[in-house]
DNA sequence: TTGACATGTTCATAAGTATTAATTCGAATC
DNA sequence: GATTCGAATTAATACTTATGAACATGTCAA
């Protein structure tokens, strides 16, 4: 470890006296020139001059008052997945009663190393950093670098930092055995976020949960979108209903979305095409937030509740003492909740 | 002003050496009993111990690194109006090259004197707090007290802090304008969060607008409801039409909605009634937000643009110096701006 | 019982910092 | 040109802190 700057040092590399270094440091102001003022704490500040007598964040209370959150690179604030904000809500609800705030550090996109750097250093320690989504684990190894306690929600980083994700599996066969004890037989899958694992995670399951019951998905009945977002899930209806035959026997009766929101823009689609629902069609969505209750007909869904998945990440991070090279990272799964909406019923021709 | 104590006034009064409070005020925990390390601590802190070398508090560039958030009593994190994300990105993109961040302090519910005390008392100084919405007076003098800058958005409040809020008048003149010239007369207000100022304004500046073209808003068409959320959009709509007569010449054929979600919930009333939109109505929003293009189709709206008033916001809170009692508080108006979507149309018995 | 070892602390002193009186230096005044 | 004055800085030194070596003290195994 480098020894450290002292104030001789730093009046030798500008040429003035150590003491007027030390009366500068102090904050005199008056008897003093601005000049010399500004560049001595400039060289002091450059150099990583450190006072000597304590250093504060080894106080045992060294209340580290901050928790940082960054989101994965295409999430903007202006675009807040729904999930982001429940998840913020629920580490709030937590963070709050140990006097923690939560401070946005912005996306994965907006920060680099050295801007990390200058964000971090300069101020409170921060308790952790939350990533929210997937995140590219150069960016991830990064921030690891920054010795900070760092938590992933939503996506799993085995080996490189905690995580607190759904049950995705649970999930969708909380979904399948609904659908299927209310007799339907034909499923489709609107997926979103195509490119990420999330979307894999759940088709996946849903193909795993349909096997064990004996039920093929179509792949015809797959349509995978980029974002996932309301628009998309009605293009996605739109995309399957051309895809199918002219058979009716053939069409899938009960829908499966991404998420609620694509849940929304599907039941759109289906208003606009004068597809009843839930009697000719039943739509299910994996999501818990809010959207599922934003208006009537109330989503069927199951998830798990990203508000509870906020304050486990809170409660680990609180917990979580010191950064260390070789920890043992906690991967928590919070269960999936179902909910029977308005938008599942029995499938058309089974009654 | 009293002196500062010394590493070997604290050794004197614990009955140790200096030695061991130096080792334990610079954070050396193998070799040292706990029970040391934080009587010394303990007796540290109390005492105000400072470290001599240098007071980082006087450096030229002891920049306040953080804005806090505030948000009005009835919105919470996981029921974020659109509006506020978008403000929340402005904010964030202009603070952000500043190398501020944003902190998330909480609801006004959340918040007494006292929390507030607590959460800023500990930490970094801020370079001010950003009120979203309209805050009770009290709660703005507490807030006032702690000799911050305060910046209220979407509410002004004269003579006790800055505000940037936006051009309601405007907005509904840019409404009207369209409609009138697509040949409409026959207006309804739905309305939301009936209890705010913010709904008083928009509804008054309709009337102006509608006044001043010898256009009368009919009492039975003004429907008001008290969130202002998608639901209460489509029960807005269900309810005016549950009050029209018979008289298909008496329907209102412009909604004009308080907000865009409101806006939503109303064209999905007229989807599942069969109402078509924009042939039969007309919908416009006060709203700016992405909600407006959210899916297809896109809404008719006006509106100042929420990011912009997040951006001002930010340039307002970079640019003023130090909290004072007899400030002058600058009123900022961002001008609104009108886009044409897809749900309006020429008036029906116009063509 | 003894010695090896670990832990926790102190001693002694080197290194660093604060502070006051003294110095320097240029501008204003006589 | 000499004198005064004030601002800026430094010398000198008292005071504070850091740190390696030394010193207790207790534990454990031979």
């Amino acid at each position: 470890m480098a020894k450290r700057i002292s104030q001789s040092q730093i009046a030798k590399e500008l040429g003035v006296s150590q003491s007027l270094v030390s009366l500068v440091l102090n904050g005199r102001r008056d008897g003093i020139s601005d000049e010399s003022y500004n560049k001595i704490w400039r060289v002091a500040v450059a150099n990583g001059y450190v006072p000597r007598g304590m250093q504060p964040v080894h106080a045992p209370e060294a209340r580290r008052n901050y928790v940082g959150i960054v989101q994965r690179s295409g999430l903007k604030l202006d675009r807040p997945s729904n999930t982001f904000s429940h998840v913020q809500q629920g580490l709030f609800k937590v963070l709050q009663q140990a006097r923690i705030s939560t401070t946005f550090l912005g996306g994965e996109r907006d920060l680099d190393e050295k801007k990390l750097f200058e964000l971090l250093g300069q101020r409170d320690p921060l308790q952790g950093i939350v990533l929210f989504g997937e995140v590219s684990e150069p960016f991830l190894r990064a921030l690891g670098a920054l010795r900070v306690v760092l938590l992933s929600v939503y996506a799993s980083a085995p080996g490189l930092c905690h995580s607190v994700v759904p049950n995705e599996k649970q999930s969708l066969e909380q979904l399948v055995a609904h659908l299927v004890k209310l007799g339907h037989t034909r499923f489709a899958w609107l997926g979103g976020n195509c490119r990420l694992g999330r979307h894999r995670a759940r088709l996946g399951a849903l193909r795993e949960c349909l096997a064990s019951r004996q039920i093929e998905l179509d792949e015809r009945h797959i349509v995978s979108v980029e974002n996932g977002d309301r628009q998309e899930g009605f293009d996605c209806a739109e995309e399957l209903m051309n895809r199918l035959g002219d058979d009716p026997s053939e069409a899938p009766t009960a829908w499966v979305c991404h998420n609620g929101l694509m849940a929304r823009g599907a039941h759109q689609f289906a208003l606009l095409r004068g597809i009843r629902v839930p009697e000719e069609v039943s739509i299910a969505a994996v999501d818990r937030t809010r959207i599922c209750t934003e208006i009537h007909p109330y989503l069927t869904s199951a998830g798990s509740n990203p508000e509870v998945i906020g304050e486990e990440a809170a409660k680990l991070l609180c917990k979580t003492e010191e950064p260390g090279e070789n920890r043992i990272f906690v991967d928590l799964v919070v269960p999936s909740e179902f909910v029977e909406g308005e938008t599942s019923g029995p499938a058309p021709n089974h009654a």
